[in-house]
DNA sequence: TATTGTTATACTCTATAACTATA
DNA sequence: TATAGTTATAGAGTATAACAATA
């Protein structure tokens, strides 16, 4: 029967090009490499991609309101409690209520959290370098980058 | 004191600088608004990404073995099992054990699968459409999609 | 009434290990 | 022994609704 004879076709052989084109597939299969490499890269430490955003914000903003970087990071508040709450009982951060509004919890960087970011950014770069140099240089980065912005900005 | 003075800084003024080369980060965010597009736009079918993606393949390719798909598609074969029970539940694709090996189960769309799959293709245009308008044109689009391989092929 | 943070919950996606039936 | 498919399970990621405290 002809079409289990095609059955034993091997994979190399498969016409693929029907998703050749569709922009979500391919930011699926990127997106699963490269968080996967950040994943393996950080995998020592105990870091996961959101816990890196948030200590990299916060060193630069220090006492944003809680929703305000979880709306800046595109994290929905209800999923950001338990974010912060790691890196606070790590001592990486830490909430302080507001002074003029008791409903918001101002976020911090502790001195350990700055201490320890200055560890983590050389590991963030061998992973970040890993990506631009399988991109095809740091031009590459940019030009990709600047694409997925008008995705989502 | 100072640092509740910044606590009520608005989101605007957030200084967002440090994620700006973070491919990783712009993939996330990108990827979450094409899914999210996708998923809006098929859910009057109740057809997910792969369901979608899965059928496409199956239409090119009749009678690929159910780990071949599996790979091609970058899912793991113990996840895929889900994703085909589903289509032949909905009589849309359907196994056939190999004559020649018992043990693979050779993949087809039915007939009925690529009648519903036509009607599938204009909704997932529409889609496509809208993802690269955002872009900025077909040429955008392709220049993404090239950048996007690199990671993943 | 509206907003901030929180809890609870559910669903999807991904990963791993172990089983079965075949080879 | 190795492989294809399957089952079971666990862990993240994401989404929604409802609640308490405060505005």
């Amino acid at each position: 029967m002809l079409k289990d004879e095609i059955c034993e076709t091997v994979g190399s052989e498969i016409d693929f090009s029907v998703m050749a084109d569709a922009v979500g597939y391919a930011l699926r299969r990127a997106q699963l490499y490269v968080y996967q490499d950040f994943i393996e890269t950080f995998a020592a430490e105990g870091i996961r991609p959101p816990d890196f955003a948030v200590l990299m914000v916060l060193s630069r903003n220090p006492g944003l309101k809680q929703s305000e970087v979880a709306e800046a990071l595109g994290i929905q508040r209800a999923n950001f409690v338990a974010i912060i709450d790691g890196l606070e009982g790590r001592k990486l951060a830490e909430r302080r209520k507001s002074e003029t509004d008791r409903r918001v919890q101002c976020l911090f960087i502790t001195k350990a959290g700055l201490a320890y970011l200055d560890e983590l950014k050389p590991i963030w770069k061998s992973h970040e370098d890993r990506v631009v140099a399988r991109l095809g240089g740091p031009q590459a980065r940019d030009q990709l980058v600047q694409l997925l912005g008008r995705l989502y900005d």
